[in-house]
DNA sequence: TTGTACGCGTTATCAC
DNA sequence: GTGATAACGCGTACAA
């Protein structure tokens, strides 16, 4: 209709500079009036892509996808594609199934890449994926996958901040509620909050470990309180864990932050609302998905991207319990 | 090398019936051999399909997205497309941003569909992609599109279940915290509210309007205490608000439920921790989601459809706080 | 600068 | 049952 060949209107289409104006004016013309919109799917196989990257989410547990830590990085993920038209599937397992299905999808051509939120500590997916030649970048350190490359907040240097604000408050009898010893979050965070007790010459005994719940955190604080009657500070890995110390110590008749100081981990929303709030340690977890979506792109653009991990600083939010 | 001809193969790789069992063995064999896996992006192009439909969140708002309402509506949706080898592409408005570009996406060849989230009040997205040729599916009743299908809990039915239950344990002076009057859940509860109220011979002038968060309920709450300091019980038409008018009715010195009954609406996980635990009327969303996907699958393939809403039954949740 | 012609990897429509 | 062969709609060497 515009009179010149489809590869010059494919040229005008995907914006190439050698052609000229006149070509240029009749082919934009033809396409206003066709109302003319490339296929995608015919793009892509022309091009040699999906046009796709897939967000993993190997929890097949509803409640993390409301867990706002995933939202956010949807948020950050998509932003950060938006532009390159690369669109983000969710992948999630279903309750019940083995990763296998998620696998053979990765590894089935659909997608050009992955960000993989590595949460759960059943590590075969990732193994599998990150030996695979799809590019790929983990939300959260993975264990056991060694050169992986991984965005993730510095969970062992928030540990070390969550205790050293406590030790400076004059806090020293400092428990910690931390996650589990096979998830990276609760492993790193514990190490910092044991080496800042250490360095400043504490004890480093009154550990109990919760699932991140606030269900487990009560109990955690229980645990703690039957043990160690006299600890008038407490680091839980996350906000739900000290959310639940909270109730626990005040069924125990303790006053936060007067008694027992507490600090929570995430910021997420309840930490606002909880009784007292909660002071607690932010991470950054739109920019760290943006990041993570960024070095997937130059993964996939097939660059040779050195496995260095990407380490976001977390930050400190005070507010009433400590 | 199945010594076949590519029809034949592609016979078997599709599952059709029409091939000699000896042609498929040989046909299997080979893909074994050779770890062949059908590309996707070929497959749709020739199929004339994408193989992907969109869920839009027209909010650009990352809390939406931690909302558990759409954490459920993820997974019910996958769940439902899994099996269909259709993926759910996320299409989330950009902060700050009109929807003109999601309008584009989905116009513009990307899905084969699209369920629609449709919570928000701007409704031009929802009548443009509704009028247009794109198979669409509403979940929760979109406001101001005629013949549109969609799936929703009978808010209506639910904000009369609340008042009579309240009603039924002696509630006389019942006020309730609606939702924004631009939104079909804010006015169909509240419409469902008021006709309980009336046919019972009670007054319904006890109205204050939230804007579905707990701050806001908190201030309806305080609005309706100052306006009526009488009132024996509340019906908040969401569980956020229902946490804000507990932390109102605690300030003003009323007891939850000896003084006033509250009754919340969405049974969110907040629902639990409260104090004293919300009453709640529950929304089966998985359920809805998985019903929208249906309805899109069918719509996809070709069938008319009447536009004829699907409802589903609210169910009410009785704990501590009426 | 432009056009020709082929390739991308399947599925679908025919004849056989 | 099976096998050529034509789409599917676009990108892009290569030649002009």
């Amino acid at each position: 209709m515009a009179g010149v060949s489809r590869a010059t209107a494919s040229r005008v289409i995907s914006g190439s500079e050698l052609v000229s104006d006149k070509a240029r004016a009749a082919v934009e013309k033809a396409i206003e009036e066709l109302g003319f919109v490339p296929n995608p799917v015919a793009r892509n196989l022309a091009r040699g892509r999906t046009g796709s990257i897939a967000l993993v989410v190997p929890e097949p547990n509803a409640r993390v996808l409301s867990d706002p830590f995933f939202a956010e990085i949807i948020v950050g993920l998509s932003d950060q594609l938006d532009d390159q038209d690369l669109q983000v599937i969710l992948l999630i397992a279903r309750p019940g199934e083995r990763t296998e299905k998620i696998v053979r999808y990765l590894t089935g051509g659909h997608v050009d890449g992955a960000v993989i939120a590595s949460h759960h500590r059943d590590d075969t997916l990732n193994r599998r994926i990150s030996a695979g030649p799809l590019p790929c970048v983990f939300v959260g350190r993975p264990l056991g996958v060694a050169n992986a490359h991984y965005v993730d907040v510095d969970n062992y240097r928030a540990g070390r901040q969550a205790a050293e604000y406590l030790i400076s408050t004059g806090r020293t009898r400092i428990a910690t509620i931390a996650g589990p010893t096979d998830m990276t979050a609760g492993i790193d965070r514990l190490a910092g909050w044991r080496d800042a007790m250490s360095n400043a010459g504490l004890p480093t005994d009154a550990v109990a470990h919760g699932e991140f719940t606030q269900a487990s955190g009560a109990t955690a604080m229980d645990r703690l309180l039957a043990k160690h009657p006299d600890l008038d500070a407490v680091f839980a890995a996350s906000d739900l864990m000290a959310a639940g110390a909270l109730a626990s110590l005040a069924a125990a008749g303790k006053s936060v932050p007067r008694d027992v100081a507490v600090i929570g981990f995430d910021d997420i929303a309840v930490a606002e609302s909880t009784d007292p709030p909660l002071t607690t340690i932010a991470q950054p977890v739109r920019a760290m998905a943006a990041r993570a979506g960024e070095q997937l792109l130059t993964l996939i653009s097939g660059q040779e991207l050195e496995p260095a991990p990407v380490v976001f600083p977390p930050h400190l939010v005070i507010r009433d319990s400590a």
